[in-house]
DNA sequence: TTTTTATCCTATAGACTTAATAGAGTATTC
DNA sequence: GAATACTCTATTAAGTCTATAGGATAAAAA
């Protein structure tokens, strides 16, 4: 299941990508015009900022907007930093590789196998999809 | 993340595979041999035995075997069971549709089309793979 | 018929994660 | 210096996952 903290990420990130000129977006806009809990948005916000999406600008006109262009992020980078791992397991992750502990050989697991072609499945649509492609 | 259930499910399923004969197989073997907590690993063979997967036999020399051929059973069906939707939001999933609280209209929303790319992409590897492809 | 073997079934506990909220702090603009 | 809007930490409530406990039931063997 993706997390609500994801879902609620890609709508404000295309919600940015939106905008004329780039300009910085409230909280409360975003958090009103995708219906969801303006906190919540806040500290998802926070760190996407932290990971290099978004910037912001505080006082009156201030709020987020995004620091690269729409075309420029990938899908890959957006859920990694959301949601983590997009593998199913940690022994097949790329970035959040971690051994099992049940599997004395990862080449013998039936699993492994499949969810390698699984990761490498959702990789292609995440690799060939920018931010941009879902605001048309 | 892959719950433990459905890892956990979808080796045993592999271990009676490689059954000869399709033999009855304990509990306790299966668990032993894939390093199972035993109650647990029942558990997770029970709901399969509901769900058509295998039968079981009681008493001496009883256990847990296949009623259909590994290459009849088809991973989509395995995972349906086992780990639920596929889809990763309840509103791109083909058997358990749910509309989001969130979203006024599915068709202008932006998660829901990145979504729909990548249960597809899942479900063609599913599609393709049966019990016998995890067990050469 | 009794004992042994092994599955069947329900309930529950503990750990962990997620989603959301609260509230005070900081920086910027006017 | 007042208003605006982001920053940050802590905490709570609910839900899910993993595992365990313990007795019930059925089949085979003695």
């Amino acid at each position: 299941m993706l997390s609500k903290k994801t879902k609620y990420g890609i709508k404000a990130l295309a919600f940015l990508a939106g905008q004329e000129e780039n300009r910085p977006v409230q909280i409360a806009e975003i958090a009103k015009h995708e219906n969801i809990s303006q906190k919540f948005l806040e500290s998802i916000l926070l760190s996407m900022r932290r990971t290099g999406f978004l910037s912001s600008k505080k006082g009156k006109g201030g709020g987020y907007y995004l620091i690269k262009r729409p075309s420029e992020i990938q899908m890959t980078e957006v859920i990694r930093v959301l949601e983590g791992p997009i593998a199913m397991v940690p022994c097949v992750s790329l970035n959040y590789y971690e051994k099992c502990d049940d599997c004395p050989d990862e080449n013998k697991c039936s699993v492994h196998k499949l969810m390698i072609a699984v990761r490498d499945s959702a990789l292609t649509v995440y690799r060939n999809t920018a931010l941009q492609d879902l605001i048309s």
